[in-house]
DNA sequence: AACCTCACG
DNA sequence: ACGTACGTGAGGTTC
C-alpha cells in the first residue's frame, strides 16, 4: 500500500547512518551528580507520601496507589476506572497534600529512571558517545522514530528536566546549533485549506496563538490576555488532531458549551478550515487512504466503520495525517539537501539529532555562521507554500541552551 | 506480554 | 449511554 518515494527515502538513509555513527556526547559526571540529587529528593517525597498514607506501599504501582487515594483517603474518582494519571491527579490537587507529593515524585522518578540513570549505560565505550538508531519506516505518518535510546524525547518542559539537557555537550571548539520549524503543521493547514485569515496570520508574522485569540475573542491583538492566548493555543492544536468540544472542555477545564462555542467561533473566523477538514474526510472515504504533499499514503481502512467511535478515530487520522506527514516529508527533503551541502562545502560540522520539526547540528565554532545561513536557507525554501516557512535558530554549549 | 504512565514533537 | 486529540519509545508493575 505504502508509496515509497525512492528519490527521497534512499538518500536519507545515508544521512541517518551518518548521524547514528557520529552520535552525541553525554557527560557522565554531570548525570551522576544529578542522580544523587534526584534520589535524595525522591527519598524525601517518599517519606511524606508514606506519612500521609499512613503506611508504606509501592508508589510506582498504579494499583496500590489508587487503593491509597480512592479507598483509604476517600478521594473522588472521576472515571469508573481508578486511573492515577497526571490529568486525574491535577484535578485532585488541593484535595489532599499527598497529591502534590505524588506529582513531584512521579516527575523526579521518571527523569531518574528513563534518562539520568539510563543514558550513562548507553555510552559506547569505543566512541565515548551515545548512538541512537533512527527508524525510517517505523511510523504511520512518515515521521522518523528513535530507539536505544530514544533521543527524540529528551526532557525540556520542567525545570528539573531541562537540567538533563546540560549533560549533552558538543566536543571541544564545537557548538550545538538548533534549527526548528515554527508552527509547521499550522502553516501546512493554512496552505492546504487556503484559508485567507490563517494565511494572513502567518504573512503578518504575528504570534499565531495571539492572532487566533484576537479573532475568536474579538479583541485587538495587543489586548489579548495570557489566558485568552492559552485557550486559543489549545484550539489551534486541537484542530490539527480533530479534537471534539468535549476534549477541549476537559483540557481547558471549561464547560462543553463554552468549548463548543470556541470551536464554532474559530470556524466562523477561519472560514475555509471546516470545509477543508471535511474534504480530508471525504477523500479518505473515497480512496481509503490519506496522503501527504509527496503522495506518501496511509491506509485509512475504518473510515466507513459502523461503530461511530472507530469511524471518528479514522476521521481524525484523515485530518492529521496530511499535516503531520507533510511536515515529515519536508524536513526529510531538507535533511538530504543539507547533508549534500555540508559535503560539498567540506565542513566539519554534522547533523546530531532530528526531533520531528527540529534539526540539531554539532558545529565547529568557526563554521557556526556558515551553518546558520545555509541550513536556514535550505529549510525555509524546501518547498514553496502559500505561507512562508520560518526557522528559529539557537546556539549553545549544551542542549539546554538550545 | 499487556497495561499504565509519561517523556517528546 | 458511550467515548471523546495525532504521532512515537521506555520504564515499571502485573499476570
Amino acid at each position: 500500500m505504502e508509496t515509497i518515494l525512492y528519490d527521497i527515502e534512499i538518500p536519507l538513509i545515508f544521512v541517518l547512518v551518518d548521524m547514528e555513527r557520529k552520535g552525541v556526547y553525554v557527560n557522565r559526571e554531570k548525570l551522576l551528580e544529578m542522580s544523587k540529587e534526584l534520589k535524595h529528593q525522591i527519598n524525601l517525597l517518599e517519606g511524606e507520601i508514606f506519612s500521609l498514607a499512613g503506611k508504606q506501599f509501592n508508589i510506582n504501582s498504579p494499583k496500590q496507589l489508587s487503593e491509597i487515594l480512592f479507598v483509604d483517603l476517600g478521594l473522588p474518582s472521576f472515571k469508573k476506572n481508578f486511573s492515577t494519571s497526571a490529568d486525574i491527579l491535577e484535578k485532585l490537587r488541593g484535595k489532599s497534600e499527598i497529591i502534590d507529593y505524588i506529582i513531584k515524585y512521579r516527575e523526579f522518578n521518571k527523569l531518574l529512571t528513563t534518562y539520568v540513570d539510563s543514558l550513562p549505560n548507553q555510552i559506547n565505550s569505543k566512541t565515548n558517545r551515545v548512538h541512537t538508531t533512527y527508524l525510517q519506516t517505523g511510523t504511520a505518518t512518515g515521521r522518523l522514530s528513535s530507539i536505544n535510546p530514544n533521543l527524540q524525547n529528551i526532557p525540556i518542559r520542567t525545570e528539573e528536566g531541562k537540567k538533563i539537557r546540560e549533560g549533552f555537550e558538543p566536543q571541544k571548539n564545537y557548538s550545538y546549533v538548533a534549527f526548528d520549524y515554527s508552527q509547521i503543521e499550522l502553516r501546512l493547514l493554512a496552505h492546504f485549506s487556503e484559508d485567507e485569515n490563517l494565511i494572513q496570520a502567518f504573512n503578518s508574522n504575528e504570534d499565531i496563538h495571539s492572532y487566533t485569540a484576537s479573532l475568536v475573542f474579538n479583541v485587538d491583538i495587543k489586548d489579548v490576555t495570557a489566558d485568552q492566548r492559552r485557550k486559543a493555543k489549545a484550539v489551534n492544536f486541537g484542530i490539527l488532531y480533530g479534537q471534539s468540544a468535549f476534549g477541549l472542555s476537559e483540557q481547558l477545564n471549561i464547560t462543553v458549551k463554552d468549548a463548543k462555542n470556541f470551536i464554532e467561533t474559530y470556524f466562523a473566523r477561519y472560514k475555509r478550515i471546516k470545509p477543508y477538514l471535511e474534504e480530508c474526510i471525504e477523500r479518505a472515504q473515497k480512496y481509503k487512504v490519506s496522503h501527504t504533499l509527496t503522495k506518501r499514503q496511509r491506509p485509512i481502512l475504518e473510515i466507513d466503520n459502523k461503530n461511530p467511535m472507530i469511524r471518528q478515530a479514522a476521521e481524525r487520522l484523515a485530518i492529521n495525517t496530511p499535516l503531520q506527514g507533510t511536515a515529515a516529508d519536508l524536513i526529510k527533503i531538507a535533511m538530504i539537501k543539507i547533508f549534500a551541502e555540508t559535503k560539498k562545502r567540506d565542513l566539519k560540522g554534522f547533523m546530531a539529532l532530528q526531533i520531528h520539526d527540529e534539526l540539531v547540528f554539532e558545529v565547529l565554532d568557526s563554521e557556526v555562521d556558515i551553518f546558520k545561513k545555509f541550513v536556514k536557507e535550505i529549510m525555509e525554501n524546501v518547498f514553496k507554500l502559500k505561507v512562508p516557512l520560518t526557522v528559529d535558530i539557537e546556539v549553545g554549549k549544551s542542549l539546554s541552551e538550545c
